[in-house]
DNA sequence: GCCGTTTTCGGCCCGACTGTTTTCAGTCG
């Protein structure tokens, strides 16, 4: 049993305890163990049972429910829980304003069990009459299901962006609106969004709220009041617009950027001091309150270093800052290099020289050409002889642009299924730098494909693997690897593990990105650019390393120069 | 069920909005 599944577990458990009616915390404790299980990049199948107890909210129940997943593959104490409450039920949490105790009233009362029940419940109009319920709350109910049953999907992070750009043009249009931002998973950047959160300050906010309603583009309203609307927008995404006066825009933004988890911990530290933290500002015992204009207020006022939107997710980083041992984040502005590009010589639609002007435009100082080779299917990769024409080519290139830019001529070379590379070593050789990838055969056994990648990582002449886990969104989530081996052998090895920056990939994840920081493995941030235009995929890379607390020397792409061809000079 | 700058027991974030109520419960983020 993996990771994941027993993460599934812990919050199925979670689910059917709250409509059982546990106490809360043993819920969140339940919840806060899956997500921790999600983000632990080693296998709970490895480690001893001392280090499932050092893992954040692993107590001893837990610890051992872990044990007898492993051993038995089953747990006792989910199968009489079962029998207890209707697994069917944990369906109905799934709709829209409907909980574990709306759930509960209807099974308890009406004996249902499944969605289609509550449906049919619903329209024969035998819901309205019980306790707290009425003819809205019925109304809502159906609403739920359909929207449910539409089944809206978490969007890429550049779709979204997109999206959000264009409503925040609108909303900075609204009359008396005075400052206008992105807040929530966007503003943490977090790689799929699932609605849209915007904060704004105003001191009329009856009339701005109002004059949102009347946008085009809206399609429903979900709630409205002077401190926070909610509604629907043509792009089918729910939109939130929150306000506070401007003196206490910081502290309004600092909580709609979340995240929840993070919020909870920042509030029970701002406890121990005696305040109290709200969108709103502090409050002291005494009922002082002290108020942020900016999101950077709350976090000095606690006496804590600013804590950068990526990484507020409740993955340690409140100690960290208490500790005064906060990463050195990586920007984009400290991107000089981008290693993996492609050329019209493979499947890329711009030339040679669009990429190099490209990439010099944006102030690009190292561009490794990486075209695909001849055995990645469909793609019009590049043997021997073909690679030979295009290196005379570069090398025209390189003199007509040194002054501006280092380019180096390398290759992304397929890992074939035995973990060699379909070009002869001599023609690799002759390349300033070499990237390697998976592209087929994904799906390999989790020893044969980590084998295969860690034989690609050995190989003297490879220097990046460019999208390690081979994941493709949403087709694939890539390959089972045993990620140990492959930062081990990356580290011994000095080969860079690629963080690519398509947000089709995004790969290595922040997951396994954060684990290789740790372990000692270089990073190389790479565009993985088909089209000039891409090059603008960068932020999302930067962004996934800065989700990882990836230290900016780690990341091979802001090296200077002579730094990075040192690099690579040594490793041949 | 977890956890410790006050704690090994007694806490565990906080406010907004809706719909049902006549002061509040449920849900959400």
């Amino acid at each position: 049993m993996n990771n994941t599944e027993i993460a599934d577990i812990f919050d199925r458990i979670a689910n059917l305890l709250e409509i059982k009616g546990e106490i809360i915390y043993k819920i969140l404790a339940y919840r806060r163990a899956a997500e921790s299980i999600r983000i632990l990049s080693a296998d709970l199948s490895g480690l001893s049972e001392k280090e499932i107890l050092d893992v954040p909210g692993m107590g001893q129940a837990i610890a051992q429910k872990i044990q007898e997943l492993l051993v038995t593959g089953k747990l006792d104490f989910l199968q009489q829980l079962e029998n207890e409450v209707p697994p069917s039920l944990i369906e109905l949490l799934k709709v829209q304003d409907l909980g574990p105790k709306k759930v509960a009233l209807f099974w308890k009362q009406v004996g249902i069990t499944t969605l289609a029940e509550l449906e049919q419940a619903a329209r024969a109009d035998k819901l309205s009459s019980l306790p707290g319920m009425g003819s809205k709350s019925q109304a809502h109910i159906l609403a739920g299901i359909k929207t449910l049953k539409q089944e809206k999907k978490r969007l890429p992070i550049d779709k979204a962006l997109t999206i959000a750009e264009k409503w925040l043009e609108k909303l900075r249009g609204l009359k008396g609106l005075k400052q206008v931002e992105i807040a929530g998973s966007l503003r943490r950047w977090k790689p799929t969004i699932g609605d849209l959160d915007f904060v704004g300050s105003s001191d009329e906010p009856t009339a701005v709220m109002q004059d949102l309603l009347t946008l085009k583009g809206i399609q429903q309203v979900l709630s409205q009041g002077n401190n926070k609307t909610s509604v629907v927008t043509e792009d089918n995404l729910n939109l939130q617009l929150w306000l506070q006066p401007p003196k206490r825009f910081g502290s309004l933004l600092q909580f709609v950027t979340g995240s929840k988890e993070h919020n909870v911990r920042l509030r029970e530290f701002a406890l121990k001091q005696g305040l109290s933290l709200s969108e709103r500002g502090f409050v002291d015992q005494k009922l002082k309150e002290t108020l942020c204009p900016n999101d950077a207020d709350v976090y000095r006022i606690l006496g804590l270093p600013y804590i950068f939107p990526e990484m507020r997710e409740d993955r340690g980083e409140i100690q960290a800052a208490i500790e005064h041992r906060m990463p050195d984040l990586v920007s984009i502005e400290d991107i000089r290099a981008d290693l993996h590009v492609h050329t019209d010589w493979s499947d890329a639609h711009a030339s040679l020289e669009d990429m190099v002007q490209a990439a010099i435009n944006r102030g690009l100082k190292v561009l490794a050409i990486t075209d695909h080779s001849a055995a990645t299917n469909g793609v019009n990769g590049l043997n021997e002889n073909r690679l030979k024409e295009q290196a005379s080519e570069v090398q025209k290139l390189k003199e007509k642009y040194g002054q501006s830019i280092t380019l180096l001529h390398g290759i992304e070379a397929e890992i074939l299924e035995d973990g060699s590379l379909d070009l002869a070593e001599n023609a690799l050789a002759k390349l300033d730098i070499v990237v390697a990838s998976l592209h087929e055969h994904l799906y390999q056994p989790r020893d044969v494909i980590t084998a295969r990648l860690v034989k690609a990582i050995r190989n003297p002449l490879v220097d990046i693997i460019a999208h390690p886990g081979g994941r493709e969104l949403p087709r694939t989530n890539g390959a089972d690897l045993n990620w140990e081996e492959v930062f081990q052998a990356a580290k011994e090895y000095q080969v860079a593990l690629e963080i690519n920056s398509n947000p089709v990939h995004l790969d290595l994840d922040e997951v396994h990105a954060r684990s290789a920081g740790e372990f000692g493995v270089i990073i190389s941030i790479d565009t993985d650019s088909h089209a000039t235009h891409k090059f603008e995929n960068l932020k999302f890379g930067v962004s996934v390393a800065r989700r990882a607390w990836l230290n900016k020397q780690t990341v091979i792409n802001t090296w200077p120069t002579e730094k990075i061809t040192g690099w690579l000079k040594n490793r041949k």
